[in-house]
RNA sequence: GCGCCAGUAGCUCAGCCGGAUAGAGCAUCGCCCUUCUAAGGCGAGGGUCAGGGGUUCGAAUCCCUUCUGGCGCGCCA
């Protein structure tokens, strides 16, 4: 529903071309006018002034004025364009009317991108320092599948290094760790331990020298890590409601550095320093890529190129992205270089989508070795027990109350973590991710359940609805077309021209281009935004417009509409992993 | 020291590919449930858009610079 375009393409002439004007067209504030062109660029270009170019391009409209249009005023230069109100509302309603209560995913485009996110590790527990990858990266999924994309989600496990050694000396000396929390607490009893006795480590170094042999003891131990974790895991996967495709890690590229190595090495690219071996990036001011250690290890680097190269050969990706935090910035950057200089055209394929630190309130930072963690499952298991006590006293006799009180509760923790752009730190704190108030999921949440809730009084007296067995009530003349179970009526559409009504229309026009947007710029956040904005545009128009009425003509309308905010919402807050419970 | 990112209301943030009066939420204060869910709505107060230059008809937005904060800069990932 992009009237710019109509616009330019109405206005664009031998002087000036469609793709000249585009850009020039802005969004207006639907008081001035509701879309606008500011004429000084254009007079500048055409040698006259930007009141004289304006009245011109109104004049030309007002020629022969589109049914799109309203009026047209020029004033101080600028070009006011107002819809037309009726002809904006049928276009908007109609399509969304067609997508039907759960919108089908765009036809597929042929391109696939593969999404790297919450990669944990292994015997570590899943802290809140693993939200934000995790729910940024599992709504990610859901945006380019929306769209047509074959969308690949990645949990590139951290399963391979010293540190298993070390549990597995911990598990020996002092037993456990058969569950997450006794590995957790193992973990760091051994680094406190560690700190008076070295030797500690060596034997940590040892056993993890064991596992790479391929010992089957210590084999088994590094399994049941890593099966322990994983079921944890998926369990706080499962709540969120984030996929994956592929939980190929660390240990999964063990067996294909060693190619990437040689490769760097046939191309001239390895050159030795200090004993190490490195890819030199100084001519792109950048610090050297290590790529094998002194003792021929591998490192971070030659893994990420190892799996890069996988993923474009598994997957044949057209956008391979990586959503880890910032402080990885650099490295990615070299990475990605590296592919490059390794002849690689895809390597501009390959982005790095970061996102800002997470912090405990009160200025603790998280680290697993200390033992300072919030775990994800407590802040969920806290929010899921707030949604349920609020029910309790707002709605005790709600059917199925634990299943929406974990919608909602979980569905504010996520929220919470999805509102904000990516790239802000964050200062955890539980009272903020347990608000249930203002911008807020369960704030979105409870829109939708108010639009339900009208609905299902509508059905009952409104036409204009298929009813349950599938008739359309009062609605001889009506045409049902596209996927959609209502229709609208294009005789409606007068009774929605008002202001508060026509911006809520005006939102709902917004939908299909904040998920594009979301995706050009990997910002979930896009769409949080645009369904708050939509919500609270809602809620004014619900408070001041009454939609059951005893007019059923306008109720018609009302309802139609309703049904409109409901199934974008619906549809939108699934894109960033929200449920929309029918009533709370 | 070098590099990257950020600095907008008391707090958390939108707006940043230049446009006409800088917007939300939280918090504070005051209103609105005998009509569709008050997890809601309305109103009030609160801003040198970190500071300074510059470009432009027009700058929170672009450029330069200073300050403040975060992160990164070789054998961890």
């Amino acid at each position: 529903m992009d009237y710019k375009q109509t616009l330019a393409q109405f206005l664009a002439s031998d002087k000036v071309s469609k793709d000249e004007l585009l850009p020039l067209i802005v969004d207006s504030d639907g008081v001035r006018a509701d879309i606008a062109m500011p004429c000084h660029k254009l007079a500048a270009k055409l040698k006259k002034s930007p009141v004289m170019v304006a009245e011109e391009l109104r004049d030309c409209i007002k020629k022969a004025v589109p049914e799109w249009c309203a009026d047209a005023q020029a004033v101080n230069g600028y070009l006011n364009v107002f819809l037309n109100r009726e002809f904006y509302t049928r276009d908007v309603l109609t399509a969304i009317l067609q997508r039907g209560d759960d919108f089908p995913a765009a036809p597929p485009n042929d391109k696939t991108v593969t999404i790297d996110y919450s990669s944990i590790n292994i015997a570590k527990p899943f802290h809140i320092g693993h939200l934000l990858t995790t729910v940024i990266g599992g709504s990610l999924r859901r945006i380019f599948a929306f769209l047509g994309y074959n969308a690949v989600g990645i949990n590139h496990l951290g399963d391979w290094g010293t540190q298993f050694g070390k549990l597995i000396v911990a598990v020996k000396k002092w037993g456990g760790g058969d569950t997450i929390e006794e590995l957790s607490r193992l973990y760091v009893k051994f680094h406190e331990e560690a700190e008076n006795d070295d030797t500690l480590n060596d034997e940590g170094r040892k056993w993890f020298k064991k596992i790479e042999e391929g010992d089957t003891g210590a084999l088994a131990l590094f399994r049941k890590f890593k099966e322990i974790t994983l079921k944890e895991a998926e369990k706080v996967y499962k709540t969120l409601g984030v996929e994956f495709d592929s939980y190929a890690g660390e240990s999964f590229y063990n067996d294909k550095m060693a190619p990437v190595v040689e490769l760097l090495e046939n191309k001239g690219l390895l050159t030795e320093s200090d004993g190490a071996k490195v890819v030199d990036l100084k001519q792109y001011d950048m610090p050297p890529c290590l790529i094998l250690k002194s003792d021929g290890a591998s490192l971070y680097a030659t893994r990420d190129l190892a799996a890069a190269i996988y993923r474009k050969n598994a997957y044949d990706f057209n956008q391979n992205l990586y959503v880890v935090a910032y402080q990885q910035n650099l490295h990615f950057r070299q990475v990605f270089k590296v592919l490059e200089m390794m002849g690689f055209d895809w390597a501009g394929g390959c982005k790095h989508v970061p996102f800002g630190m997470v912090s405990l309130e009160g200025g603790g930072s998280l680290s697993t070795r200390k033992g300072n963690v919030v775990l994800l499952k407590d802040v969920l298991a806290a929010a899921v027990e707030k949604a349920g006590r609020i029910i309790e006293e707002k709605n005790p006799d709600l059917e199925g109350r634990d299943a929406v009180a974990k919608s909602v509760g979980v569905g504010a923790v996520i929220f919470g973590a999805i509102f904000n752009s990516r790239i802000k730190d964050v200062s955890f704190s539980l009272d903020k991710a347990l608000s249930f108030e203002g911008e807020t999921g369960p704030y979105l949440q409870y829109t939708y359940a108010r639009c339900r809730s009208v609905l299902s009084r509508g059905e009952v007296s409104g036409i204009g609805y298929k009813t349950e067995q599938g008739s359309i009530r009062g609605l001889a003349s009506y045409q049902v077309s596209g996927g959609g179970d209502v229709c609208f009526d294009p005789k409606l559409a007068d009774e929605l021209t008002d202001d508060q009504t026509f911006e809520v229309i005006r939102l709902l026009g917004g939908f299909d281009g904040a998920v594009a947007e979301a995706a050009k710029t990997y910002e979930p956040s896009v769409i949080s935004r645009y369904l708050m904005d939509l919500a609270q545009s809602f809620n004014r128009f619900y408070i001041d417009h009454r939609v059951i009425n005893d007019d059923k003509k306008m109720q018609s309308a009302r309802l139609l509409l309703t049904r409109c905010v409901a199934n974008v919402l619906k549809n939108g807050l699934k894109l960033v992993l929200l449920d929309a419970p029918k009533k709370m």
